[in-house]
DNA sequence: AAAAAAATGCAATGTTATAACATTGCAATA
DNA sequence: TATTGCAATGTTATAACATTGCATTTTTTT
């Protein structure tokens, strides 16, 4: 999954399992569903969602304190997140013109940006139009 | 401060206190500091958080958990936080750009943005010229 | 097989935030 | 003056999110 690995590790079952969900989940969420697979204890799901984020497969999404799949390859474009507020639908964009913002800012202010968190709350199409 | 009221309330102490500060502090941060001014309870801080950002005076940085003082009026421009994790630099810029990438991710996806949370951490001008 | 490294469990604790309910002070009105 | 209403505050408990330290087990390497 993650590497050539024999053996299945907990941030391969978490990974799997947040992929299988298609929507965030906070920590303890994955830990009160991954019970029956093994999972036994919040440090372990906290340990393997770090590694899952250093290797860049997923994104935590600080507003919500929750954790989800990184959408594909960034190429360079730093995820935008919309988030409705209503149905929970939260959708990750690669946004060339962000990232030239968050360049174009850091030219002007000397600022070297690192991680960017950029997480749009609002209504999603479906329930602006309820 | 807040209103022509005749009485001081804990919301005008906190943003009082906040400013004096010149950088975000968690919640717990600002209940310690004004324990000597009457603040007894997180509650108390909380309820006086929600007021200064309902009225829009100050702003929560939802990646530090932290709360700082908004820059001052925004006339339509969303803030964006530049956070450096060296140094704790936190600085608040009302960027046009932004505020049009956020507009135009609408038109294109009919996502209607409510509540940006734009914060780039990286490392400020001092910092990364250590 | 032995040693080393990695993964996991577990309990305790720390940190951030809210819920539920009681009390106080002040202003408006009766 | 007595009553009422209301916003602010206090008090207590708890929920929700996250980390630490140490012991144990599993896997990999030698």
């Amino acid at each position: 999954m993650i590497k050539s690995k024999s053996r299945l590790t907990h941030a391969d079952r978490v990974f799997q399992y947040l992929k299988s969900k298609n929507q965030p989940l906070s920590a303890y969420d994955i830990l009160e569903g991954m019970r029956s697979e093994g999972v036994a204890a919040a440090t372990t799901v906290y340990r393997a969602l770090d590694k899952l984020l250093t290797i860049g497969l997923v994104h935590k999404i600080e507003s919500l304190n929750a954790w989800t799949v990184c959408c594909g390859s960034h190429n360079d474009k730093t995820p935008v997140f919309e988030i409705c507020n209503d149905c929970g639908y939260v959708k990750e964009h690669l946004d060339q013109d962000f990232t030239n913002n968050i360049n174009n800012l850091s030219k002007r202010t000397g600022f070297i940006p690192d991680n960017p968190v950029l997480e749009i709350h609002g209504r999603c199409g479906a329930c602006a139009n309820n």
